[in-house]
DNA sequence: CGTGATCGATAAGCTGTGGCAATGGATCAG
DNA sequence: CTGATCCATTGCCACAGCTTATCGATCACG
């Protein structure tokens, strides 16, 4: 009952139990019958039970051989597929890939799952949602392993892969004096309450999503924060200011909230697909790369 | 993915996974760091895939080898285990024991089970009932371990064992004339039909059985066969004729029936265990040894 | 019974491989 | 730059596991 048990004892063993005879077991085994019968007799040492009963004409499984008989060749029928399974592993043909995103990429996201599931189905797509931040943060500590972020600066331990490019467009009351007018001017929001997440949330995706304003010589000042794309949008709807937002969270406005085009140079958000620099893992590269 | 992964790699494995690092894995297993580096590579090697990833400074799991480590750790336990058990079996302790018995000796095997439930309890037993015929033949072949029986004849290929003896008893309808003249006489049968088994489901059970009324110069005819006692004995209550009883048998007549003790030397009937000569099993033993 | 065939155990010698010690090469701290 | 750390590589050796040869027990058969 040792540790020098070894899997060529448990072989040896349903070899023979197979057969009931030695030099037909050692045949199959490709082994002379002497160095079978001398690792039987090891094996039955190491677990202080004899196995076989033998005369010099018979042999038999005892009562201890055959209990152990069924476990020994489950225990080798899981080895095997247990290293099968960790080559396809490592393969990137199954495992886990647990994906971090943004919901307003939503859409763009469960496209690429699709068509993943078809490439590789017996991978487990585990998904996390979260704001930008969150879900860079996750990836940076290993929680996941692909991240679906919005307008997020580069950085030297990331790759960033642009999915998506939309342009800005303009959301205000339904009762503003400009709501019919299309497209508007930034200026013209200047004097309204400007609702918008927090710049800690993502410095460079604010910026990117105020450079409309800016361009147009507006002081930018957050009137109200707020973190969720459709509770600012619903803020919107209830007169409280106006935003400037993705053309992609803005398809089904609430009732109170108008979308307008905004004039000058198309401004861009970018969806992209971010991945740690270091991680090579074949699963990763399966799904980044697409095909 | 070879046959040649033996449980060494997965033990040195499981060292690495625990450690993160070669030296104090080795030193953990007894071995030098470069004999371990060998054996890994060579499990990576055989399954074709990549366990760990190694800088010179640090060493990580793969996906692979994450996906593996819980396998492989599960894989060794459950081997230890089987070997634990299988030792457990081939000593008695543990495993299935299949006993024979005929109806009437349920009491006495009730209690043996009973004390051999408590000395080994991770022992299962399987019963299996039948006339003594059947019991014997079942034990023959191999399809019950332990047999008991009633008065079986000597044979050379099983070894019997008196575990009681107890008296034939007469049993008669209520208004047969000698119904109330304790003890009777067997030749004060002689005139009455005989219901008995068939002298072919045991000769000389049948034998022994009839020996009180041989001896008393009754010719002995069975006027109806019947194989069960309890069977026999509402025969005789229904006034069909009488028979001569193992007394435990008697043990509770139905209405109809009166036990009469027989005049003369008493006969016996012998409840024996028996089990196949050739059968030294621990658990054979451990249960007709009794302690 | 004697004889040959079968089959597992034992004996003795050979060999492949797992292990060792020493060394190399990469990385990091200071 | 230097020393420390840590995994990989190299070269060698001992022994575990394999081989062939032989033994001893059992059975079939004439």
């Amino acid at each position: 009952m040792d540790q020098r048990v070894e899997l060529r004892h448990l072989r040896y063993f349903l070899a023979v139990a197979d057969e009931l005879h030695f030099g037909r077991a050692a045949e199959r085994l490709h082994i002379a019958q002497p160095a079978l019968s001398q690792q039987i007799r090891q094996l039955e040492k190491l677990i202080g039970v004899e196995l076989f009963k033998r005369t010099s004409r018979s042999v038999r499984l005892t009562d201890a051989g055959a209990a152990f008989l069924p476990r020994a060749r489950d225990l080798l029928g899981r080895l095997a597929a247990d290293l099968h399974e960790a080559g396809r592993v490592g393969r990137g043909e199954a495992g886990r890939l647990d994906i971090g995103f943004i919901s307003s990429a939503v859409v763009i996201l469960s496209e690429r799952l699709r068509a993943f599931a078809r490439r590789r189905p017996d991978v487990h797509v585990k998904l996390h949602d979260g704001f930008t931040v969150d879900v860079l943060s996750s990836l940076e500590h290993g929680t996941v392993d692909v991240g679906i972020v919005r307008d997020a600066e580069e950085r030297d331990d990331m790759d960033l892969i642009p999915l998506e490019s939309e342009r800005f467009v303009a959301v205000v009351p339904a009762d503003h004096p400009v709501a019919g007018r299309e497209p508007v001017e930034a200026a013209d929001l200047a004097a309204d309450p400007l609702i918008l997440f927090p710049r800690s949330y993502g410095p460079h995706a604010f910026d990117v999503n105020t450079a409309p304003l800016r361009e147009a010589g507006v002081d930018v000042q957050v009137a109200q924060e707020c973190s969720n794309w459709h509770t600012i949008i619903m803020f919107v709807a209830t007169g409280l200011g106006v935003t400037i937002a993705p053309y992609s969270v803005t398809n089904r406005l609430p009732e109170g909230a108008r979308r307008l085009e905004l004039a000058g140079p198309p401004a861009q958000s970018r969806i992209l697909m971010a991945t740690r620099r270091s991680d090579d893992r074949p699963l990763v590269e399966a799904f980044t790369g697409g095909r």
